[in-house]
DNA sequence: CAGAAAAGCTGTAACGTTCCAAACTTGTGA
DNA sequence: TCACAAGTTTGGAACGTTACAGCTTTTCTG
C-alpha cells in the first residue's frame, strides 16, 4: 500500500505547483490564499496542478515570514479532571472556529511544568496563551511578558492580563449561603493543593464572606489531595475522620470544585459517613458527573462553554489588534444547582 | 508593568546574539544546540548575550530549515470522555519526556472533523500522527498515507499503521463471559455510535464468541447516544426501556466502554430499574468514575498509561529510523475488575 | 485611436534558522 | 622553520513561504 520506490519522496512545493501549472509563485500563493486578482482560467489551472501533486501548503514557512502563528497556547492545570476535560474540548473548538490550532500543555499544577510549558509554547511562537490554570508562579509571568504575547486567563486570575471568569467570590458566598440557610454552622472550605489558583482564593473569599456575614463559626479551610488508588485510609484520612466525625463536628463543607467534593463524598461513603444526613456537601463547576442520580452533587456551576467561547474571543481581538490598552476583565454569571448532597441540619452538633 | 514605549520590539535572532557576543551566528547555533567544538570561554560569552538579550530561539525556521518537527499530532474521539482524557494527558506527558509536543484535534466521531484536523495537522507538518480514535474514513488513510508520517493506532484499530492496543476480542470476551458464567442468558452489547471503530468492532466479536461459544441467545445490539440533558424520556429511551423491562427482556449488558456503561446505569435509576438485581453492567476502559463506591462498575481495564506510552515509543522510534519496516501491532493485556454493576442472575427471565 | 486605468502576473527580498565546506588558529614533531 | 593535524570559527546557501513594487496586458473613456 505503501509506495516504498519513492520512499524519499519530498512534499511539493510551492514552486512546482508553479512549474506544473506554468504561472510564478507568486500566483499559485494568491490562489492558495483566495486573493482576489487572479483570472478565474488561471485559478482552475492552478488548482487541477494542486491537486495532481498533491501540494499543502507549509505552515512553518508561511508563519516565519509572517512572524506570526495561528496556534494558540493553553494552559490546563489536569486534563484528566472533568472540569479542565470539558474545558480544553469547549476551548479547542472555539479556537478552530476562529482558525486558530490548540496546542495544550498539562501543568499538574506544578510550577516547574508550566514554567517549561510556557517556555515550549514561547518557542513556538504562539500566537496567544489561553490559561485555564496558573500557579502564580512570577517567572511565568516574566516570561509572557517578556514576549508581549496576548493573554487570556480563563477561570483562573492574575493581574498582569485579560480574565474571562465566574465570580467567583460569589459563586463562594452562594454555595456557601445555601448551606448557612439550610441551618448548617460548622461550614469547612475543601481544596485541592494542586489546584489552588487566584480563583481558589476568590471562591474562600467568597465563603469567609458567607460565614462572617451570618455570624457563625470561624472559617476552617481543609486543603486535602484524594489520594488517586483508594484502597486504604491513610494519615490525612484519619485527620479527615476526626473532622467529620469527632467532637464539634463539621456539618457541611463547600468545596472549592466538584472534583474534590466528589472525593470527599467517595470518602464519606467508605467510612459510613452519611451525605446529606451526616454532612452536605456543596461542589463548585457543575461537571457533568455531577448531574448522575448517583452523586447528585450539589454545586456551583460554571457556564464552560461560554467561558471558552469568551476566552478564546478575547485572546483573538487582542491578537487581531481588534482590542488595545490594558487587561480587561469579564465576568459571567454563576448559579446554584441544588440536589441531593445537602439537606437542612439534622440535628444540633455538640 | 508592560514596557509600551517599545511594543513594537520585536523577538531578537540569532544573529543579534551574534553581534552581541562578536561571533558569528554559526558559532550561536552550535552553543544552543549544545554542539561540542566550541571553546568554553566563548560558549560563555554566548551564553551571556543570549541572557541578556532574552533570546529565545524561533523552533519555526529552525523546523523549516531542517524539514521536521518535533510535533505530534493526536486525533482524540472526545476530549470530554473520561477515556479520551486520561489518554491525552498520559500521550502529552509520554511525549514531552521524549522531546515532542502535542498537538491535538478533537474529532467527535465525525470523518469530516477528523479529515480537516488531520489536514491541519498534516500543514503543520507533524512529526507523527497518534491516533486515539480513529472513523476508519479512507479519505484520511489517503491523506496521511500520502504524506508517509508515521502514524500509530493507540487503542483504535487500523490495517495501514502500527497498532498499539490491548486484545479487545479478549476483552470482549471475558467480560461477557463474566456474566454468562453468573448465569445469565439474554446477554446485550451496547454501544456509542459516535465511538464505533475498529475496536469496537473486536470487542463485538469477541462478545459474539462468548454468547455463541456459551451456546446462549443470539447477540443482540444496541446503539445509544445517551442524552447530554438527562431531562427526559425521548424515543430512544423508549425503546430501551422495552429492552429492559418488556417480554424476554435483556438481564445484562455488556457495553463496549465505560461512559456508555454509567450512562444506561443512570438510565435505569432514572426509571426505577435496579443495578445489578434487574440487570448486570459490565463496562470497558475501567475509568476512574467507575471505580468511585457510589458507581461501583465491573468493567474491563485497559492499561492506560502503558498504552500511551508504548504509543509513544512506537511512533517516536518510527520517527527515529529506529524501527523500519511493515506495520506493527503490539497487544497489552486486560484484566476484569468485578464490582457491585454485576451479580448472579436472580430469576429466570421469562 | 490615444491615453489612462484596471486587471493580471511576476521577480526579488525578506523571515530566522541549520548545514557544511572552507578558512583561520594553535600546537606538535621532525 | 616547516608541514601537518586538530581544534575553532565563519560565510553562504538552503528551507518554503509572503509582501510588494513593478511590469505586462487588457479594457475602458472621450
Amino acid at each position: 500500500m505503501i509506495d516504498s520506490t519513492s520512499a524519499e519522496r519530498r512534499h511539493p512545493t510551492i514552486l512546482d505547483v508553479a512549474s506544473q501549472a506554468g504561472v510564478s509563485k507568486s500566483t499559485v500563493s494568491n490562489v492558495v490564499r483566495g486573493l482576489p486578482g487572479v483570472s478565474e482560467s488561471t485559478r482552475r489551472r492552478v488548482r487541477t496542478a494542486i491537486d495532481e501533486l498533491g501540494y499543502r501548503p507549509n505552515v512553518l514557512a508561511r508563519q516565519l515570514v509572517q512572524r506570526r502563528t495561528s496556534i494558540l497556547g493553553v494552559v490546563v492545570g489536569d486534563l484528566a479532571n472533568p472540569f479542565f476535560a470539558e474545558m480544553a474540548k469547549s476551548v479547542e473548538r472555539h479556537a478552530a472556529a476562529r482558525g486558530y490550532t490548540a496546542m495544550f500543555c498539562n501543568t499538574e499544577g506544578d510550577s516547574e511544568s508550566e514554567l517549561a510549558g510556557v517556555e515550549t509554547l514561547l518557542q513556538h511562537r504562539v500566537a496567544g496563551i489561553v490559561f485555564l490554570a496558573f500557579s502564580g508562579d512570577p517567572r511565568t509571568m516574566q516570561e509572557v511578558l517578556h514576549h508581549q504575547v496576548p493573554v487570556v486567563f480563563v477561570s483562573c486570575g492574575a493581574e498582569w492580563g485579560d480574565v474571562v471568569s465566574v465570580d467567583d467570590e460569589r459563586g463562594g458566598r452562594i454555595g456557601t449561603m445555601h448551606l448557612i440557610d439550610s441551618g448548617h454552622r460548622r461550614v469547612a472550605y475543601l481544596s485541592i493543593p494542586e489546584l489552588e489558583d487566584e480563583s481558589d482564593r476568590a471562591r474562600w473569599e467568597g465563603y469567609c464572606q458567607a460565614m462572617k456575614g451570618a455570624g457563625v463559626g470561624a472559617p476552617m479551610r481543609i486543603s486535602w489531595s484524594p489520594p488517586s488508588d483508594q484502597a486504604r485510609i491513610d494519615g490525612s484520612e484519619r485527620t479527615l475522620l476526626e473532622v467529620f466525625a469527632g467532637r464539634g463536628r463539621v456539618t457541611a463543607v463547600f468545596a472549592s470544585n466538584d472534583v474534590a467534593a466528589i472525593a470527599l463524598q467517595e470518602f464519606a461513603d467508605r467510612v459510613g459517613i452519611r451525605v446529606p444526613e451526616d454532612v452536605s456537601i456543596v461542589g463548585f463547576d457543575d461537571v457533568p458527573m455531577a448531574g448522575l442520580a448517583r452523586i447528585a452533587l450539589t454545586t456551583v456551576a460554571q457556564p464552560r462553554d461560554e467561558l471558552a467561547r469568551l476566552g478564546i474571543a478575547d485572546v483573538a481581538d487582542r491578537i487581531e489588534r481588534k482590542v488595545k490598552g490594558p487587561p480587561r476583565t469579564t465576568l459571567v454569571d454563576v448559579s446554584l444547582v441544588t440536589r441531593r448532597s445537602t439537606a437542612p441540619l439534622q440535628a444540633d452538633p455538640a
